[in-house]
DNA sequence: GCTACTATTTGACTGTAGTCACTGACTAGA
DNA sequence: TCTAGTCAGTGACTACAGTCAAATAGTAGC
């Protein structure tokens, strides 16, 4: 077939063709919001076929997963700012706060009620509670630091810890979302964690 | 138009077409599982038209949002119970067990996964962050119990800790909807509230 | 260059949620 | 009892997500 990483005429046309797809998604939803767009417009402005797009995206929600999980990949340039504070409980903090206020500024109310609501059709493709998601590998690694500086607690394991600090901060989301965005995403986000859950993670 | 409570015969029938939707709608959930029932279905098994249907019901997940509803009135039920333990802990605690086995049990999975997913569609009636929930004001009256005989903090207000108690409940829900229901929701989530969640409760 | 094969693409078609203009039976008031 | 008006109910229709058999065009081997 293909040797080495060389792609065939036909192979880079296709990477094409679901490039299109995915960029005249991601235009037309943000021009007119999700509900409002329709697959046929998609194809339409990517000059290409309903089959077409169902070849590279399973539904309609998979658009956005996809654009979910590219925007959740930036979340390794949080991890580097984590590196200049001292304590795992100031890490945690500031995770949660870089990680509210950058879902509101990168992704919103509608990419991520969209996403939340996809998560509950039985063969979406699980992107938020991928334990391969990089946020859940920077929550892991702060409470086994918190845990070997004698901050947070151990009679839990990190991964059993890590399993409920993330799905506390799920809460927030699902939260927002069902509400329509209309309390303060950051503001409460972080209050219900530095107030309420970081008590439960402490020693 | 109708004077004191009495109805009209048209009053009545109304009513009855209502119930036979609701019934027959439920009856065929049940055989099939949501997703693989008609609006056609329901109405035809109910002997009435698809726009009837659509006076009594804004959506077809309404009608799963009304038996949860009418489910979750039964929670005066536990609330009984209750009175029998000393501790504001113990109450919230039995409280918690409760509501998972009564959950599973009543409910069960594809009942809460279908009220989840209704409750991001923006002008879905909002069952579950409905404050006017008996759930919800059962925690409110064990955490103002705690707060009192001094077992729960009182830094926070009793409202404010009950909105982070019971959006800590619902990321139990979710997350299992989200999981297809492959973790023992009763055990996990009991878990969850008692081992991680009570100790940012407590004083 | 020719041929057989196969990856990609097509768009007419299906299924189903939700709409709406219309019907006719019931009600209230004269 | 008659009638105007209302309200519950109807079902053909629209809109749209998702399917699939057939068509097209690139590729590899000769």
């Amino acid at each position: 077939m293909t040797q080495g990483n060389s792609l065939t005429n036909r192979q880079i046309k296709a990477l094409e063709t679901r490039e299109k797809l995915f960029n005249s998604a991601l235009s037309l939803f943000a021009e007119k919001g999700y509900d409002n767009v329709t697959i046929d417009e998609i194809v339409a402005r990517a000059g290409t076929s309903k089959g077409a797009f169902y070849i590279y995206f399973k539904t309609k929600y998979q658009v956005v997963v996809r654009q979910f999980q590219e925007i959740d990949n930036h979340y390794n340039k949080i991890q580097k700012t984590l590196k200049e504070y001292n304590t795992a409980s100031e890490k945690m903090l500031v995770l949660t706060k870089a990680q509210l206020t950058f879902a509101l500024k990168k992704m919103g109310l509608e990419v991520i009620t969209t996403v939340y609501k996809s998560q509950l059709n039985k063969d979406e493709e699980k992107a938020i509670v991928n334990p391969k998601r990089i946020l859940y590998k920077i929550v892991n690694e702060i409470i086994e630091e918190g845990q070997k500086t004698g901050e947070f607690r151990d009679d839990l394991s990190s991964q059993e810890l890590t399993r409920m600090v993330t799905r506390c901060m799920r809460a927030t989301f699902f939260d927002w979302a069902v509400h329509n965005g209309s309390f303060d995403f950051v503001e409460d986000g972080y209050r219900f964690i530095s107030e309420f859950i970081m008590r439960a993670l402490l020693k």
